[in-house]
RNA sequence: GUGGGUAUAGCUCAGCUGGUAGAGCAUCGCGUUGUGGUCGCGAGGGUCGCGGGUUCAAGUCCCGUUACUCACCCCA
């Protein structure tokens, strides 16, 4: 037989590490719905052609083929577009946007849970099939600055709702594309893309090897590049970061008009930011983000302790999410990396999810005989909403109480009227509804009535609660 | 796409300068035939990633290949 081999960079989780997943998803999709974004999913394929648009560089995009299909040129000249899996989940959002501009009313606020696919190099917290959660506000032909500042907000705000089951405190770390390129050209730097490019690179490479790129690929004099790094080396979580850019900037006479007005966002964002999540959203100059399409705010999200994993959460605003020709549709948005917080929540032991089945009752069956008496009490316990099983074989009840504690089921039910045996208890009688139930943790064993019995709150669902792991 | 490392039981790993495959944990059974977890005894489980080469003999040496893994690029 060949041997099973993951699939890296395809993460799939055991039960347990499914719970504290769908956790998660819950509380995200909880989150959003309560600041009025709509749910809506897209296919998992588009054409290829619109997946490369955007001057996206060579996504790493998955084609998609068919087995039998071996001539894809003779399938393009039938005038089939080829298609692929989608790589994020703006792209489809936008496509869909244009689709349905008749039928959706905007500003449209939209929440989309999906799998992605990117055909990269798998490392840790990186893969090549994963879910993101995104949330976008959308408008047609314009966009309020406010959405730029309510959108992180939302997601600091399902972070934090996370925090209980033991996620690591996150920074939003701000920046505004405005006042970068209004500072960038303010000095008399043209390639604002470049040093963009370059300044992404600063935690990585450090100081002063960023200067020496900025001078040997974007044209930079020793004194500009002084100016960027200055910039970059701003940051701080009140808006005093506002009067120390204009600082910075006039000292350089670079206060343009771009710049003015990105620093205005920045101060609103900030402001708004430490009323209603203080701490939590930080104004970091260096943050460059490589996408070009970014106009306005960008964001990025970092647990604390964590900064390695790199961002968990990013996004930003951009002017042209979609254009038919005639409309524009500017749009902010920000996506979830689920499966790469989730991957490290559970890697570093920093949740578990307190048993890995639903189950919290196992009805022990003492004889095939006596397996309907088994059967009519689990009946009884779901019917009020109690997940349980039934035992598989009638083995010995040490036997059947290991299979609960392996699972991790909190309680075993023992049927039969208390001081009977459980044959003497016709199946279709009320008193086969009678019997025992045991806490196998602490080994309480009590009388109790399948109709008025119930596990406490606690113990009724699996729950996700805070690991003994501290990470790193 | 570029460069390094690794590949032996379900898991974590030993296996020396080549000489017919090992441990711990886990699983199953028995002790304990209707109340687990401890303890004791026992059992099952491996074409040593795959293909070729050198050799009397290859898990071990050489070549290739695949997968995994780390870093770069890039990103959630």
């Amino acid at each position: 037989m060949a041997r099973i081999a993951p699939l890296s960079g395809f993460p799939e989780w055991l039960p347990q590490g499914r719970v504290v997943e769908q956790h998660v998803l819950d509380v995200l999709r909880h989150t959003f719905e309560l600041h009025g974004f709509a749910g809506i999913e897209t296919r998992a394929v588009e054409p290829l052609d619109q997946l490369l648009r955007k001057g996206e560089t060579s996504k790493e995009v998955y084609v998609l083929s068919r087995l039998q299909d071996a001539d894809p040129a003779g399938q393009r000249d039938r005038g089939e577009k080829q298609l692929g899996l989608h790589f994020d989940l703006t792209v489809p959002f936008a496509r869909y946007v244009l689709e349905n501009a008749g039928k959706l009313a905007f500003p449209f606020k939209r929440y989309q849970i999906q799998k992605v696919w990117r055909g990269e190099r798998p490392q840790e917290g990186r893969f090549r099939e994963f879910t993101q959660a995104d949330i976008d506000v959308v408008g047609s032909g314009d966009l309020p600055y406010h959405y730029e500042v309510e959108v992180p907000l939302v997601m600091a705000e399902a972070f934090g709702a996370l925090r209980e089951i033991g996620l690591p405190p996150v920074r939003i770390l701000v920046n505004n594309r405005k006042v970068a390129e209004g500072f960038y050209r303010g000095i008399g730097l043209s390639d604002v893309e470049g040093v963009l490019r370059q300044i992404d690179k600063l935690d990585k490479i450090g100081h002063e090897q960023v200067a020496t790129l900025l001078v040997d690929q974007c044209g930079a004099s020793e004194d500009q590049a002084k100016a960027c790094l200055a910039l970059a080396g701003i940051s701080g979580s009140d808006t005093s970061v506002i009067a120390e850019v204009r600082a910075l900037a006039e000292s350089y006479g670079a206060l343009t008009e771009l710049l003015t007005t990105g620093l205005a966002e920045l101060e609103a964002l900030m402001v708004a930011a430490g009323r209603r999540a203080p701490g939590v959203v930080v104004a970091d100059l260096k943050i460059a983000r490589g996408l070009d399409y970014y106009t306005g705010s960008v964001y990025e999200t970092v647990l604390v302790g964590h900064e390695q994993l790199g961002s968990v959460c990013s996004g930003g605003r951009y002017d042209t999410l979609a254009s038919d020709g005639k409309n524009t549709y500017p749009g902010v948005g920000l996506s979830v990396g689920v499966s790469r917080l989730v991957s490290r929540l559970l890697s570093g032991g920093l949740v578990t999810a307190t048993r890995g089945v639903p189950t919290a009752v196992l009805v022990a069956v003492a004889t095939e005989e006596t397996r309907p008496v088994s059967d009519a009490v689990a009946e009884a316990l779901r019917g009020r909403g109690i997940p349980c099983e039934v035992a598989p074989a009638p083995a010995k009840f040490g036997k059947q109480i290991k299979y609960a504690d392996r699972r991790g089921i909190p309680f075993v039910w023992f049927p039969g009227e208390p001081g009977h045996g459980p044959a003497d208890a016709p199946a279709t009688s009320g008193t086969a509804l009678v019997g025992s139930v045991k806490d196998i943790r602490s080994g309480e064993q009590l009388d109790a009535d399948a109709t008025t019995w119930e596990p406490p709150a606690e113990d009724l669902h699996p729950r996700v609660v805070p690991g003994s792991g501290t990470g790193q």
